[in-house]
RNA sequence: GGCGACAUAGCCAAGUGGUAAGGCAUGGGUCUGCAAAACCCUGAUUCCCCGGUUCAAAUCCGGGUGUCGCCU
């Protein structure tokens, strides 16, 4: 039986981390942040990060612990994942995984096993100059060639899935419908408990999502973002793709109101959310904690408390 | 009060007699190494209202209403 370990999904803005905490501390627990933004160090205030505060509460994990220059990938992010899950467990704690970032999720809790072989590197960026050069149709074609059912399953448009595909091949001869195929249907390598955390209606949703994010530029947001910049992070740096730091740029840059980038960024923050619901709403495990207008911390501990329990945990 | 312009989907907007482009938003979806990313799908039996001309009108004519600008 694969240990079991508790997941607080739901997407932005929705209280994950709050209630990370709760759980923590009434299961006996260690969080784990699954979030591709939070990862990265000197970027609390945009993406919503743990507080000092609250890391002093509960032990956290696998947030603020990259350079933000540094890009980190699904596959990296798991193996740092995996690993903190182990010692959690090694040391008879709980891990709470708490995340955002639903491809991460999944794959921790698959165990996945990405491809092998040296993504994003020399093979990728002749892939991507090939794409420059010539178009995508000569790669969909080599793809058509070499793996037909990916060429099939991907749209033409998809030019980064095809561009991966392509990879695969390129630097492990098997292809990645191959690879997927193999690692599909593998055991789950922890047994999750999922807690989602969601407003029964998106309108109560938006509204929080707007007042959030108006909170994060009077917290100094554009500080932060300038911080960034000044460090010299590279602005086709993964974490500086991140809502509310690529839209305040060129901001900083002069080159567009603050206002604009404000609503810009809550426009992209709502469309973000609506993305991670997409996402969850495939996972029938979750165990839903619906929000009327306010959420209601007190009341949502104690149905997920009666809902983990009845799960076996204690 | 007079003159002129404009009125097309939630918003921006093309179309100037032949049967409603496009963009944005919205909603839905995809997702196995960039995922807060990338990509896909998504709407007007109808063009402010009424009447007229015509085989045919969002497109022409008349009247009305509204908005904007200029003048008095």
């Amino acid at each position: 039986m694969p240990p079991k370990i508790l997941c607080v999904v739901g997407p932005t803005a929705c209280g994950k981390t709050k209630m990370g905490i709760l759980l923590a501390q009434r299961f006996n627990g260690e969080i784990i942040s699954v979030d591709s933004m939070q990862i990265y160090k000197g970027m609390e205030v945009g993406t919503a990060a743990p507080t000092a505060e609250e890391r002093t509460a509960v032990p956290h994990h696998m947030a603020a612990v990259a350079e933000p220059g540094d890009n980190w990938s699904a596959a990296r992010f798991v193996d740092a994942a995996d690993r903190c899950i182990q010692d959690i467990l090694g040391r008879n704690k709980r891990p709470v995984l708490v995340g955002g970032t639903g491809l991460y999720l999944d794959a921790v809790v698959a165990g996945r096993c990405f491809a092998p072989g040296n993504a994003g590197g020399a093979v990728r960026e002749q892939l991507q100059s090939e794409l420059d050069a010539g178009g995508i149709a000569p790669l969909l074609d080599e793809l058509r060639r070499v793996d037909p059912d990916s060429a099939e399953k991907l749209h033409p448009a998809d030019t980064k899935r095809i561009i991966r595909a392509l990879e695969v091949f390129r630097e492990t001869g098997k292809t990645i419908s191959q690879h997927n195929r193999e690692t599909k249907d593998l055991p789950k390598k922890y047994e999750p408990v999922y807690i989602g955390l969601a407003f029964r209606d998106r309108e109560d949703m938006k509204r929080l999502i707007g007042r959030r994010v108006d909170e994060m530029l009077e917290n100094g947001l554009l500080d932060e973002v300038r911080a960034l910049r000044d460090r010299g992070v590279s602005r086709s740096s993964t974490a500086l793709q991140a809502i509310g730091y690529k839209e305040l740029l060129p901001v900083l840059d002069g080159n567009a109101a603050l206002e604009d980038a404000v609503e810009e960024i809550k426009l992209r923050s709502r469309q973000y959310a609506k993305r991670q619901l997409t996402w969850l709403r495939k996972n029938q495990d979750i165990h839903w904690i619906l929000w009327e207008k306010e959420r209601n911390f007190a009341d949502a501990l104690q149905i997920a408390t009666e809902i983990i329990m009845g799960e076996g945990l204690q």
